[in-house]
DNA sequence: GTGAAATCCGAAAGCGTTTTCGGTTGACTC
DNA sequence: GAGTCAACCGAAAACGCTTTCGGATTTCAC
């Protein structure tokens, strides 16, 4: 292919300075309306691509963002992700902005990769996710200096940029849902409570049942590994306390997933005995039997959200005014969520039954 | 954070030049052990990290790779890319390479990214995945010499650098497992032939066939979409034939996952009636009802071996000889392969039940 | 017609490395 | 003691861009 265009190449064609074809190549106020024309079309022409290691190197900038690549420990993460990064990669090439992959193999590993970038400074900005109510990111970010947008919050995130579902709320909405299809028996499996999300659920769910004066046993609270098998555990206390739930709200559709199998194994079909809804809208969820009810929060969308605020704080070096921003999943309607039936459950009262 | 360690600060403190010390760094013949040491010593003592930016405009080298990223087409690709990439990003941050995204929108956007690489080189190579039995990116990035290696073969690939699973053995393998299990009946639903591993896939299949003597009426050749869809309405033209398999050989997990849709739908319970094989292993094969037996090939060790083949690639500036290399998938044994039974097909006829 | 301001561009100094090319030592040979 | 050869290290030139600074024009007001 031969040696690449340069700066230099440019300048001669032209009878100009390599600084003038710098700056008008780069929007310079100094330079005339003319002159920038011409430069654009030689640039063109000779098809022009910055070095941009020497640029780069030059204006101190590194127009890379990191994603910091969540260690492979819950299930089916990668759908998640994959569509996550689409995003991100997608508002980053507009720009000419790189996407850079970080993953690390341990939290401390994570960590130690931060203040590396802290001096390298060859990533100027990252995206994390995966946050934890007590994530101890966000303090080591902010002392690095560092800037950064999480996908979700954690308890030291008042002040940083952040994007996230509004966990409370959707869990809210899959209750009343619910409610409005006549449960009053609603259970709740959620995750460990130092993921930030598995807390805002709980209390959506709560506040759900308590805007509706509905009041159910403490039992109904269950907590579960966001794994298959904890799901499965989990159904499986729900079905043996004294008057089962006639719905779950669950926390993950992985955990749906395995609520459905502890059904199944006790002769019950999900959506008919007991309802259940999911959260994260796999895809896959459709095609389970019966289909998983969901929610959904948009993915690709928020990736690029991430990118635009990000790209924005490494450019203005501090943090935007709409650096925060909340979305709203939607439900998405399959067949395990359907109106209570009499037969359920089988010790059913009458107090119950009205 | 205060300003970096530079070359020229531990030159200074060390009473050397620069230039020393770069080589020292950089483990050159013509500086002494001694040297070394202390050179060595210094920078960690500074924690000193080279500007990466300087590093490659100066050596020309961008230790940096790109990883293609597919188009969200197919489905749960999802899981599939973040384990490979998990691997890449393991194996090049080892020697501290990067790892960059690219997520073009289209194929056309996909060689147009490749010539902007080719002239810019801040991209020293390329990892592409989803390879097509006639892909046009393993010629065009042989024209514009940049270094590649691909996930899967394809027709074009004879002299490029490769690591695939052995689809061919893999489903001879799998066919061989149910005709160990007494099938006789085995039937298979392929993927479009353009993709180079459905082809490869469907010749296992038959050289399984062939080499036990058993003939197959033409009809149990299907082929599908790779989707859940696609393996439903492959599944149920099966059931429609005169008489219909006690088995099935399927492309991909998704699209057996769709198989025992098309069977429960029918009355029938896959691993029952109709034994069911899928291929990639996907975890939530796990968690189906029943789970599905499936063929599993290692990701994430693909990827490390990936990465090691391409930075040889990209230093050594040839193909190193062990630049093509073929893994086998192996048997993840759930419950939808089973013996066949007596009572299926219904209208079986004694010369084949024998 | 003069001075000031505005407009436009070039020279040159970086940015922080790598790498080539010589030069200075000291040891070793005869 | 002159010459040879290693063994080490420093000087300086890249690498290709950005950005500051100042200089040359032109424009404008008076």
């Amino acid at each position: 292919m031969g040696e690449p265009t340069r700066l230099k190449a440019i300048a001669e064609r032209l009878n100009l300075s390599e600084s003038t074809v710098s700056r008008a190549l780069n929007d310079y106020q100094d330079i005339s309306a003319h002159t920038k024309l011409i430069v654009r079309n030689m640039a063109k022409q000779l098809d022009y691509q910055p070095n941009i290691h020497a640029k780069r190197l030059a204006s101190g900038k590194s127009e890379t963002i990191g994603y910091v690549m969540p260690i492979q420990e819950a299930q089916v993460t990668g759908q998640f992700i994959h569509e996550l990064m689409a995003g991100i990669a997608k508002a980053l090439a507009k720009y000419g902005w790189d996407l850079c992959v970080i993953a690390p193999q341990t939290t401390e590993e994570e960590l130690t990769i931060f203040k590396k970038i802290a001096r390298t400074r060859h990533i100027s900005g990252l995206v994390i996710t995966r946050t934890f109510s007590d994530d101890p990111r966000f303090q080591l970010l902010q002392e690095l200096e560092i800037p950064f947008v999480s996908h979700g919050r954690s308890q030291e995130s008042k002040k940083t940029a952040w994007l996230d579902v509004d966990n409370e709320l959707a869990f809210f909405d899959m209750t009343n849902h619910l409610i409005e299809l006549g449960h009053k028996r609603i259970a709740h499996i959620g995750g460990p409570l130092h993921y930030n999300f598995a807390y805002q659920r709980r209390n959506g769910w709560q506040r759900a049942l308590k805007t509706h004066g509905i009041k159910v046993p403490k039992t109904y609270a269950e907590t579960a590994e966001l794994t298959f098998d904890g799901g499965c555990h989990a159904m499986q206390r729900l079905l043996e306390v004294e008057s089962p739930p006639t719905a779950v709200c669950c926390v993950s559709d992985v955990v749906a997933i395995g609520a459905m199998q502890a059904l199944r194994k006790n002769g019950l079909r999900p959506g008919r005995e007991v309802s259940l809804i999911g959260y994260d809208g796999l895809e896959l969820g459709a095609w389970l039997d019966p289909p998983l009810t969901s929610m959904r929060q948009p993915l690709q969308s928020a990736g690029e959200k991430l990118a635009q605020i990000l790209m924005k704080i490494v450019e203005s070096g501090s943090l935007p005014s709409d650096n925060q921003e909340l979305v709203r999943a939607s439900l998405v309607q399959r067949e395990t969520a359907n109106a209570p039936i009499s037969s359920w459950p089988p010790n059913r009262t009458q107090a119950d039954n009205q």
